[in-house]
DNA sequence: GCCAACGTTGGC
DNA sequence: GCCAACGTTGGC
């Protein structure tokens, strides 16, 4: 149960949202329920310690794009390839985000709620762009990965008592009625761009590299619309 | 706490 | 495979 996703690597803070690293950490250092969401957790401290310290700051999302690479590559010995294709192939369709070694998409990930949706998006790829709907079926938990020696997302400087980085599980929902290509977002934002339009702002490209971004409803609905419409 | 060097992302 | 953009590192 650990499809893996982009790479995204490199390691320690320094920098705006790297900020709620180390304290945002004891969220989630929570014992680790087997399966399924429930965010009552039995250790009822730590919402409320948290919330005083750290009040979300930052505006608050419920729709994401999640980037994964769905071609073989080959990292450290190992093949990254996690396409929406794999992630439909596995136990219930769905499977733990992990391998996010980013602080801004970890933070996203920790915004993240049951219910919410995102895009599959293919990077580095022949074609990249949106392939599919996941829905986010559990919320950020210790990403496992960090303290694996032989996983490609290894990060010696995590500590068990303290760990730096989460995921999320997410489950397959769909494919999109037709793919949507890179390409054809980045005319939208261009048109928007300059006349005005829902994707002017959009975060793949406003912030290009993040691995995990956040979509506002508008954007979300704007992309969704075009799987039924005819190809620019 | 600045900032240059370095490393990664990811489209092309 | 190139390389621009940009996040991270670490010396000072």
């Amino acid at each position: 149960m650990a499809p893996k996703r982009t790479r995204a690597s490199t390691r320690a803070a320094k920098s705006y949202d790297t900020a709620s690293n180390s304290d945002d950490n004891s969220d989630e250092v929570v014992v680790r329920k087997p399966v399924r969401g429930k965010r009552t957790a039995p250790a009822s401290d730590r919402s409320e310690t948290k919330a005083k310290t750290e009040p979300p700051s930052r505006p608050l999302y419920s729709h994401w794009l999640m980037k994964s690479e769905p071609e073989s590559r080959v990292e450290n010995g190992i093949d990254v390839k996690f396409g929406i294709e794999d992630l439909k192939a596995l136990p219930n369709q769905s499977g733990c985000w992990d391998g996010v070694r980013n602080y801004q998409a970890r933070n996203f990930m920790r915004d993240m709620k049951e219910g919410h949706l995102a895009f599959f998006y293919h990077s580095n790829c022949k074609e990249p762009g949106i392939a599919g709907v996941m829905e986010i079926v559990k919320e950020a938990y210790v990403d496992h990965t960090q303290f694996d020696k032989k996983d490609v997302h290894f990060d010696a400087s995590s500590k068990p008592d303290n760990p730096k980085w989460s995921m999320v599980d997410v489950q397959y929902q769909r494919m999109l009625q037709r793919f949507i290509p890179l390409s054809e977002l980045k005319k939208y934002h261009l048109q928007h761009s300059a006349k005005g339009g829902p994707l002017k702002n959009m975060a793949l490209f406003t912030r290009a590299r993040l691995s995990v971004q956040p979509l506002t409803s508008e954007e979300f609905d704007f992309v969704l619309d075009l799987e039924n419409k005819e190809s620019i």
